[in-house]
DNA sequence: CGCTGGTTTGATCTTTCTCAAGCCGTGTGG
DNA sequence: CCACACGGCTTGAGAAAGATCAAACCAGCG
């Protein structure tokens, strides 16, 4: 739980004001192309995306509501990746964040978070299997919706498809899916419907890899900043 | 070449005279430690590296002469991966920036860069055949080493070995090794004796996709800022 | 001269991909 | 209410990229 003080908290209920949203597979943000305002997503899910020429797809990375995109501190900041929507998202400006050291120390951690992710990516896209790259992935996502309180119990609404997750996983479709129900057949993982559910994190958590890759309890922003549940 | 006001050139080569030796293989920053203060790598090349449990290890990302690690902006940072002198490297601490906007905005630059790199190196490892991503880290580096002014005409000092830049990569050094001397067959890669010549840039780069992954003409620092050679 | 670290080669095995088809649930128009 | 089109999931068979294991080679060096 972030502490910040009331001018800043004041700024994030201020910019939320002016949310609007977007619908899913509309760009966020263009790569290559000047970034008008960072945007804070609120909802939704979103990822940061590369084509290839030949139509190979990779998933950099994913945005969750709390998360920032686009915040550069170089002047005229130029967007080093596409942004899409995959779900209907909302968005709002992120409050700037001159004169408020708070919100600035939030968006230097949340930025440190962000490379820690990449990290995390390329070791799975490096050197784990096709099961521990699903699994760890999830785990990740489990850990950050988890901060952001987007998780009831042990289970957490997945709005991706087994083709968007082979594409961020370096996979085919068809492999994750064979891996995914191995998985299940093990009772290790539940994924029905757009929703997973994992029976026994820590044992999963110890048979995959994630040494210090785990996400520590320093979140950026407060979570949920306009979540209707809570407030 | 970005353009440095006076007081922080001072800066710089204050710092450089602060430079210290550190010899291969040795740890210039460990993962999970509090940073005492971030370095700028003078001399020799350094790697973020993850190893697993396991033994798998798994190269992040190439720390090159002029580049800088540990640059956290928040309070009391921590190491988010381990950084290893690959050859006997030269190192400074990084001079503090506050008071100093020119500074300020070329580490911001720089911190920039870093992440096309990790992105970079993600669509390498997700989507790219291993073939693609020996050239494409290759034509990586060459463009790096030669905004940093080490490039003689089309070839560079390469201190890699085949086994590293495997683990760098995602492969075995086997295959690294397969792969690399079909390059050399067709002509399209000389690799020996730790030099790389790269005979045909322009065509090579177009027979990878390197889209957008391209090194932008933004150097953070000046050139090997106390390079024996020049300045 | 014999180590040592790095490169090269061969044979075989495994993981993952490719292609192709079938299935299933949902939504839409007749 | 049915038909059928669509997106996503599932299944199978065969192919390919890359891993593994093991050994030989080769140069520099103490």
């Amino acid at each position: 739980m972030s502490s910040l003080d009331d001018r800043s908290k004041v700024a994030i209920v201020e910019a939320a004001s002016l949310s609007y949203p977007v619908g899913a597979r509309r760009e966020l943000q263009t790569e290559g192309q000047a970034i008008r305002s960072p945007l804070l997503l609120l909802n939704g899910w979103a990822a940061r995306v590369r084509v290839l020429h030949d139509g190979r797809r990779q998933f950099i990375s994913f945005v969750l509501p709390g998360d920032i995109m686009g915040h550069y501190t170089y002047p005229d900041p130029v967007a080093t990746s596409t942004v899409v929507a995959l779900t209907d998202v909302q968005v709002c400006p992120l409050p700037d964040s001159t004169e408020l050291p708070d919100l600035e120390r939030a968006y230097s951690i949340s930025g440190a978070l962000d490379e820690a992710c990449l990290v995390a990516q390329i070791i799975r896209l490096g050197r784990f299997t096709a099961r521990e790259r699903i699994l760890d992935l999830i785990i990740e996502l489990f850990e950050r919706l988890s901060l952001a309180g987007l998780v009831e119990g042990n289970s957490f609404a997945f709005p991706l498809t087994q083709e968007i997750t082979a594409d961020a996983l370096g996979l085919t479709s068809v492999h994750v899916n064979r891996m995914v129900q191995q998985s299940r057949r093990i009772g290790e993982l539940c994924w029905i419907a757009g929703q997973i559910t994992l029976p026994d994190l820590p044992s999963l958590r110890s048979a995959i890899d994630r040494s210090t890759t785990t996400v520590r309890p320093w979140s950026a922003l407060p979570p949920m900043p306009v979540a209707p549940s809570r407030n």
